[in-house]
DNA sequence: CGGTGGTCAGACAACGCTGTCATGCCCGCA
DNA sequence: TGCGGGCATGACAGCGTTGTCTGACCACCG
């Protein structure tokens, strides 16, 4: 035991431990375990049996701290435990991995005010970059952002103010793909449920529906009600615009959870109505019938957009892109038959 | 401009640059930015002005590193875009951020060796504890942990080596309530459909379906496979036990993904068969008939997880302790009814 | 008027590492 | 023998904070 070491005991050894042990600088130790070369090949030899002896690894809060960079990238979305979200998470994790980061993950739970404040702390502790998916389009970090210089990559949704890298979805093609899906099965009397229009991607799916109906020359009959949904508030209203004059014969959910709420009032009316989701849902091939659905590829978007943080890291200072990820839609049974579906 | 931050003029403002524009110590600039005492009025006024004009952020890192601890922990899953962590990840980072703290996720993959070098990276971060849901039993990180001190908390999967705090799903009593209620509603020929065992969970529901069995005075027709298994390996499987002399009349599913491949194999084969699925799933409520499950609480467990490792963090000494969570049988129709199912 | 105690502020070292530069040594060659 | 050059190693400062200690200043008291 050196005196270096004497006052704690306990503690775990640094570099001038191993340094004292071996009989060298703290210098040749840091070469060593950075395989950095001007090592003579029986000093790193001894340098490292003392490693192992000591247990000493590396602290790289140090060094990162030394070097400026702290090899983290961080994500920010509403709520990890979301399907969507988790699937961004997963592919982002990935990306840095494979890149030797490592992936600070935060929920902002919706909350406008408490994404700004996981933003700055995130930004204080000098993360790399930041992947958030914005809770609203207001850019309420952009000072800090700016002023940090932290590259950051909005996804799903836009934001306003400085012009960033931003990562969409094609809503409108999405919702495109899906009337005329049902257009081309017959369809003409379509509803339309989306969310809350607060919500930049319920607006733009709402648009789309709107636009692609009168592109096609849909009777123009408003049948769009917009969130936020229930269950029973979709049952409610689809009881009315299923019968009536001109009765609907095919619905558009705007997301995932609507899509539910429409199944579940669906089975209750016992209405043979098709339908075509937005969002793609594990176990969608199981329901009856299969549900067809618009399909954004949230891995592909979460990848996208670490891809680009990495770019902006990796010193790429061309102007703000935005990227829209193609949808595909995914044809099951729901949106074709009407009638009883079979089983 | 002062010559100290001449060098960086585009650099992110010290505290030391904060200091020289006002005119006082570098200390002084700390004890405002921290809200520490003994600081004049105007002085702390001043400063803050100064703080607010250069736009500086505190580094945390620096702080950090001069306090020993990081105010970060750790979760290392499989894959984060399985539900069932990415409701974990969502829990555990809800403890944490309730208390300051930050998490860092990562994937294993299911990599025995790519788990033991996340965490070795996570250790040389000093991240100040570890939330694992191992990938094996072998307790390959045991030495690391050791000697970093690193508090772990293992979750779902238990591991050999050093005791350490562990947070396990009730596999024995779900499973159990899971063939009570198949013979509550008259099942006796039950088959069993678990996963690889390799993995303990698959090992354990497996056990304690026989054993359940035998203590029920069932058949004991061996019902049982064992995994890995495909939609096919179960189709093929299902047929021949759903015929034949004695011919099963319900199915326990060891898994998510085994009940998936046994719904579609049921679909197809047209077997009425009762089932009862080990862990819930979204939608497994719209699923014709609704399938009845064992539900084990991923949210409660990653809560659990978290807060024992807090404990632990605030100095709780005591013995590692495994605690055992309940599950919880979602009684659907599935598990009720033989015959054709209703719509 | 000297002593006491309180308040505010700063100097300095330290956290554990790495970048830069200096040093010492040995070798080969003239 | 002297010298240039390459190699192995080390000293030192610095990354941006904070803990500890010291010091200046003032008010108050006997």
């Amino acid at each position: 035991m050196t005196a270096l070491s004497d006052h704690r005991t306990a503690a775990r050894p640094t570099m001038a431990d191993v340094a004292a042990e071996a009989h060298v600088s703290v210098k040749t130790v840091s070469r060593v375990v950075n395989h950095e070369p001007g090592v003579r090949p029986d000093t790193a030899e001894r340098v490292r049996a003392v490693i192992e002896r000591l247990g000493f690894r590396r602290h790289d809060g140090a060094r990162l701290m030394r070097q400026g960079r702290t090899f983290t990238i961080a994500l920010v979305v509403e709520d990890l435990a979301n399907p969507f979200y988790s699937q961004v998470g997963a592919a982002v994790e990935r990306e840095a991995r494979i890149r030797q980061h490592q992936l600070i993950t935060a929920s902002a739970e919706g909350s406008p005010s408490r994404e700004r404040a996981v933003i700055e702390a995130l930004v204080n502790r000098r993360v790399d970059g930041i992947v958030v998916v914005p809770a609203d389009e207001s850019a309420s970090s952009d000072a800090v952002l700016e002023a940090s210089h932290t590259p950051i990559v909005y996804m799903d949704r836009p934001v306003r103010g400085t012009p960033r890298d931003t990562i969409l979805s094609d809503n409108h093609g999405g919702i495109r793909s899906a009337v005329e899906h049902l257009v081309a099965h017959g369809h003409r009397n379509i509803a339309f449920y989306g969310d809350d229009p607060a919500f930049w991607t319920a607006r733009q799916r709402r648009d789309a529906f709107v636009t692609t109906q009168q592109s096609l020359g849909l009777p123009t009959t408003p049948r769009v009600s917009m969130g936020p949904h229930s269950p029973a508030s979709v049952h409610e209203s689809l009881s009315q615009w299923a019968t009536g004059p001109e009765p609907i014969t095919a619905v558009i959910t705007g997301n995932n959870r609507i899509t539910l709420a429409a199944l579940l009032a669906l089975r209750e009316l016992r209405l043979p109505l098709s339908l075509v989701g937005y969002d793609d849902f594990e176990l969608a091939a199981l329901i009856d019938p299969p549900v067809t659905v618009v399909h954004q590829d949230p891995a592909a978007m979460g990848q996208k957009a670490a891809q680009q943080l990495f770019a902006r890291l990796l010193g790429d200072e061309s102007q703000a892109q935005t990227v829209v990820m193609p949808t595909r839609l995914i044809v099951r049974a729901s949106g074709v038959r009407r009638g009883t579906p079979t089983r």
